[in-house]
DNA sequence: CCCTGATTCGC
DNA sequence: GCGAATCAGG
């Protein structure tokens, strides 16, 4: 007799639809909603027709392709990214305050390298943003058994008594 | 690893 | 119709 679990009533169908419209992701909408996942949300959403305020029209948009659930997947085991640079990384912040000081030294941007364009004996030092297609390394001539530059160096291996120094982070306003 | 939406398909 | 599983991307 009981029903079991409330399905999409209209009252629902009608939140989810002004949750959605109202910008709220499909786990937001779950969790207020309340006794159905995101995956339903997402699955409702697009049944109701309301789907994917982006359409891709273009055909440079094959994403979304999951294989049958049968198949067992001889998909590769994974790999975020190599990152087999340079063993002490520079902070964001540190680069973009190097970046943001044309005044200080003046590094020879000169020769800035792809990953591709990188040799065993260049500077690794990242150069913007690794996410931009603009994103370069230093290249430049590296200290012979270390990862970067001179100018680099210093600045990747500060002494801490100089470190002590506080050097200038980038700076907000 | 967290999150996002998108898609497929057994139920 | 439903939504877990899976995928692709940020």
């Amino acid at each position: 007799m009981m029903d079991a679990g409330p399905s999409w009533t209209k009252e629902r169908v009608e939140l989810l639809k002004r949750l959605w419209s109202d910008g709220r992701s499909a786990s937001q909408i779950a969790a207020e909603i309340g006794g159905v996942s995101r995956n339903a949300v997402i699955g409702k959403v697009h049944r109701l027709g309301l789907a994917g305020r982006v359409i891709k029209a273009n055909g440079a948009a094959p994403a979304g392709g999951r294989r049958p659930r049968g198949e067992a997947d001889a998909t590769a085991p994974a790999a975020e990214t190599p990152s087999m640079l340079a063993p002490a990384p520079p902070s964001l912040a540190l680069v973009q305050s190097e970046a943001a000081a044309p005044s200080d030294f003046a590094l020879p941007e000169s020769s800035r390298v792809t990953i591709m364009e990188l040799r065993e004996f260049m500077c690794r030092w990242p150069m913007g943003d690794p996410s931009s297609p603009e994103f370069r390394f230093c290249g430049d001539r590296a200290i012979t058994g270390l990862p970067y530059c001179t100018h680099h160096s210093r600045i990747a291996y500060q002494p801490a008594a100089e470190r002590r120094r506080d050097r200038k982070v980038v700076g907000f306003r």
